[in-house]
RNA sequence: GGCCCCGUGGUCAAGCGGUUAAGACACCGCCCUUUCACGGCGGUAUCAUGGGUUCGAAUCCCGUCGGGGUCACCA
């Protein structure tokens, strides 16, 4: 009654806005039928966890699918862990992969969007304005207790709460009176906000989930915390406000979310709120060396910060692929009907995501990526190349600038016709993969040396590079004279008649030339190389 | 420890009460081939487990086990 008034009026005494004000600020989206509002809403860490970018992927699919809206909203209420420019990082990875968001704000740069702002730290008058009319409604009260501060802290406190078992957990502060209030505040002493919680936890609560079904969960009986004492929000507060005001309608995030379902519940009632969608998303995860799961962290896996991709020179295009076909392996299928369309003509299909958490796989994204690679044309992989030399290799890049004629003939290499090669699966491996282009073959292995030295000092009379057949003729020759079959069925049905095949004779020469067993076609090699650098390459090999 | 999520080959997975349990990657073999590849064909390998329900279960129910998440003035 009238207490919680007074309460409320000593806690908040000089609020710049009322809710009723707000709201009038934040009128309900004219959408049309259907039309999803999504939203990425990372806090500011420093990174873009490969994960959260997972999510603003099927976030960016909804709302563009729907015909509705996508936004960027930086969660930076926690100042500790803070670090600066991490919303740049964010939005600059957004958009090179095309998934830039409809409403955004940069800070000392341009706001687009009516909903902002999109920084909750701009906010908090909005949260204070929500805190104080639960404390008028008596669903919230002022909690003046030592803080819980870090995860140390935390532990300690379990121990004791485990032991217990209970999952109600009611704040001694609820039942201060307005006169013990007065004089802590006159004290000088800090408050948070506090829920409270009107059940005791036993009760169930049950959430239609996009992604899981239907959930039953335990009802929360906590007193949470809604606003920390330097009146910033916490998420579960601001996910409730914000979502809201911004009339985000299917909120898209991390199946660790999932058991807070039942606070987020209670505080959308108690402010009268009506709940969105939820679509708890699986997160992605690694195997440790003892086979078990373990949450993708940018500590163990440098693939966790979405800028690795960058770095090692991945196609945007190859990354995104893979990772579309994690939510919806209806991708693959689409992919194979559809070799030369667009990534964004696939019709996603958002409602189809498993629950089951998936394994970050290199070999899948490798293979994904040579496809892709594979089918671009010799100057657009020169021009990628280049890019990605720019920012990663600044020696590389200059190279690529001095020779770029070379280098793109050697990009050449068995591409451009109708089934190229896939052997590229990121740029920064480019070099090695092609090392014997650029530097003559250090070390090799040969399995007999003395047929090896045979073939190579014959072959120097032998080397004609006026045209493919031309090259072949002499190699056949060659063969023939040195006592190697010419013709595969023949040295299939008599082996012992010859000392190996082209083949063997081809593999020789090879070595020689690149050092390694396997390369693109020979001749286009060589003739890159030139009639010069292959002769030495011969003398050397002996 | 309480609560919750997940469990189809090594990985990603189709499947929605009756299928010889798709497909992709990886692996192996064969074929093609003027070498390496590419490609083609084929192969190894999966319903965690125990009980139900049913004429019939990978599919539905319960238990068990395994993995994961969560229980912060972090998000």
């Amino acid at each position: 009654m009238n207490k919680n008034i007074e309460l409320a009026e000593l806690l908040f005494p000089d609020n710049k806005y009322t809710v009723e004000e707000i709201e009038k600020k934040y009128p309900k989206r004219k959408l049309k039928d259907g039309a999803q509002v999504t939203r990425f809403a990372p806090s500011p860490t420093g990174f873009m966890h490969l994960g959260g970018f997972f999510q603003a992927i099927i976030d960016y699919q909804i709302a563009k699918q729907s015909g509705g809206v996508f936004l960027l909203r930086i969660e930076d209420t926690d100042k500790k862990r803070e670090i600066a420019g991490s919303d740049q990082i964010v939005m600059s990875i957004l958009t090179s992969y095309g998934l830039t968001p409809d409403e955004f704000e940069m800070k000392g740069g341009v706001t687009v969007g009516d909903y902002g702002p999109y920084y909750q730290s701009e906010r908090t008058e909005i949260y204070k304005a929500y805190a104080k009319k639960l404390v008028q409604q008596g669903d919230a009260f002022p909690c003046f207790c030592r803080k819980t501060e870090g995860l140390l802290d935390v532990e300690e406190k379990r121990k004791k709460k485990f032991a217990v078992g209970l999952n109600e957990d009611k704040d001694a502060c609820r039942n201060l009176t307005l006169e013990q209030v007065a004089q802590n505040l006159k004290d000088g002493k800090k408050f948070a906000i506090r829920l409270k919680s009107k059940a005791n936890g036993d009760g169930k609560v049950t959430l239609t989930d996009v992604v899981k079904g239907e959930i039953e969960l335990q009802e929360n009986g906590k007193d949470a915390i809604l606003l920390k004492d330097d009146l910033t929000p916490t998420y579960h507060f601001a996910h409730a406000v914000d979502d809201t005001l911004m009339g985000t309608t299917i909120v898209v995030r991390g199946e660790e979310w999932l058991p807070s379902y039942p606070l987020h519940k209670e505080i959308f009632k108690d402010l009268g709120f009506k709940e969105p969608k939820y679509m708890h998303t699986p997160l992605i995860y690694k195997f440790n060396d003892k086979n078990n799961k373990i949450k993708l962290s940018k500590r163990k896996h440098p693939e966790a910060d979405m800028r690795y991709f960058d770095t090692v020179g991945y196609p945007k295009d190859a990354v995104l692929e893979y990772l579309t076909n994690l939510a919806n392996s209806k991708f693959e299928t689409w992919r194979a009907e559809n070799p030369a369309a667009s990534y964004w003509e696939f019709p996603f299909d958002a409602y189809n995501i498993t629950a089951n958490t998936p394994i970050f796989d290199f070999v899948k994204l490798d293979d994904v990526s040579k496809e892709i690679i594979s089918k671009m044309s010799a100057q657009s992989c020169y021009e990628s190349l280049y890019a990605w030399a720019k920012d990663n290799a600044v020696e590389t890049a200059k190279y690529l600038e001095k020779d770029a004629e070379y280098v793109t003939k050697v990009l050449n290499i068995d591409r451009e016709k109708p089934k190229p090669r896939k052997d590229i699966s990121k740029w920064s491996e480019f070099f090695e993969l092609f090392a014997y282009m650029f530097s003559k073959p250090k070390k090799f292995v040969v399995d007999n040396k003395k047929q090896f030295e045979e073939v190579i000092k014959n072959y120097k009379k032998y080397l004609d590079l006026s045209s493919k057949d031309a090259w072949f003729d002499k190699v056949k020759k060659m063969s023939e004279a040195l006592g190697y079959a010419t013709n595969n069925s023949d040295y299939k049905k008599n082996p012992q008649n010859f000392k190996g095949n082209v083949a063997k004779v081809c593999e020789y020469i090879r070595l020689a030339i690149t050092g390694q067993q396997n390369s693109p076609d020979l001749f286009e090699i060589m003739t890159l190389l030139g009639e010069k650098e292959v002769l030495e390459r011969l003398d050397e090999a002996l």
